[in-house]
DNA sequence: AATAATTTTTAGACTTATCTAAATTTGTTT
DNA sequence: AAACAAATTTAGATAAGTCTAAAAATTATT
């Protein structure tokens, strides 16, 4: 049986390592799961001598197949109960994330299917961001992230990297939301600003904004 | 912060002192929660200490208002939730029970608030059991047990005491469900069985059956 | 009312996931 | 390549919830 924190650790190491292809650091697990790099250490072995991931000592891990599965599993789940949340019982794309966490971990393949199904089998949750399907398969996105879009071209949001409160409100009130046009009108080289086309506005977002929020070409 | 073994206690000790009134005994409360007397112990210390529970040693244990709250709240969500399942997500009313005991732990006001609204304030789970609502009040039902109901009356099944599998599918199978109209024909004394006419047929259930089976007036 | 049987509690141990502090390995400088 | 810094691991401790075995209290029986 695998347990709610295995399955945590395992989330944040695919998360980590760029999803389960990169090697991930101790430090940085330990970090992403607020806790301290001895007790990453401890659930790192526990992971791989369960097969979850790869693992020689001071060599970081990577995942393995079946610890993949697991993390793709987690994140179709927290994906669906996000639409379901937004679409169903009116939360907000940023208060959808907290409560997901807790749903993610109920295990029961009906419950699952049969969600996908009410939902009318979504492909992207509130944030943009795609939902594996029951076999794992990510219906992929050719997105870029705005600090890289071009000056002039016509773009749609359709996505965001940081699913914080903080900044899906900020977008909100700057009247951002997955599916408004954005065209790029002037890049600022001593900050790293961006001025951007809205529907009637303009406004200048800064670096940090700019690096977490997705764009496709139309 | 309760835990979610403390939360599962509260709810047995809730259904095993019938809706908080009785005292409870450390034995029947280890029986519930598959485990042993010891441990039942230790956990009913501490949620006296945490003024979940009244307890002298020895003496069995009550719920305080505190914990009758809790334990109200989860059965709230329990219910809500096995409510959801059938109506939304085509779950037979034998296969809910599992998947509730892990979504009642869910904690998010907001969260169970939207899905009471979305569910238009249901009073009723599908075995028949009244949802309390936001405050905690129960919706009174005057339902008696086929065992003791009055040859010739017509009653209405308004509930199961037994959600087990087994026992659903067998009221499945011989065309019980809530709603089903029943009169009673012969009880029989010998072993307590009733025969009892459903709408096209009579059949014979055991004392088991009828002790398990609420009916309502009609 | 004394003894037996049952119930309940205590004491000590185990597991999971965590911590601090110390030790070890790796990498980076000079 | 020696020494320092950073990252990682080990060792030993803690808290929650459980267990077994033994002790204590309550209830039942003769």
């Amino acid at each position: 049986m695998i347990t709610l924190t295995e399955e945590n650790y395992i989330k944040a190491i695919y998360h980590l390592s760029n999803n389960g292809t990169e090697n991930v650091n101790t430090n940085a697990i330990a970090e992403a799961m607020s806790t301290k790099a001895s007790s990453a250490t401890d659930m790192i072995k526990k992971l791989s001598e369960k097969n979850y991931a790869d693992y020689k000592k001071y060599q970081g891990v990577t995942l393995t197949e079946k610890g993949k599965r697991v993390a793709v599993n987690i994140i179709r789940k927290h994906r669906l109960w996000e639409v379901f949340l937004v679409e169903k019982l009116n939360f907000t794309w940023d208060e959808v994330h907290e409560v997901a966490e807790h749903l993610e971990h109920i295990k029961s393949d009906k419950l699952i299917d049969e969600l996908d199904a009410f939902l009318e089998h979504p492909t992207h949750d509130p944030h943009g961001d795609p939902i594996p399907d029951k076999n794992g398969n990510f219906q992929h996105i050719d997105k870029i992230v705005l600090a890289k879009a071009n000056i002039g071209v016509a773009y749609k949001c359709v996505g965001v990297d940081d699913t914080s409160t903080a900044f899906l409100q900020y977008l909100d009130s700057n009247g951002i939301a997955l599916g408004t046009m954005i065209t790029v009108i002037h890049k600022e080289p001593y900050d790293n600003s961006v001025k951007i086309q809205l529907k009637d506005t303009e406004i200048v977002v800064s670096q940090s904004v700019a690096k977490n929020l997705y764009l496709k070409k139309v």
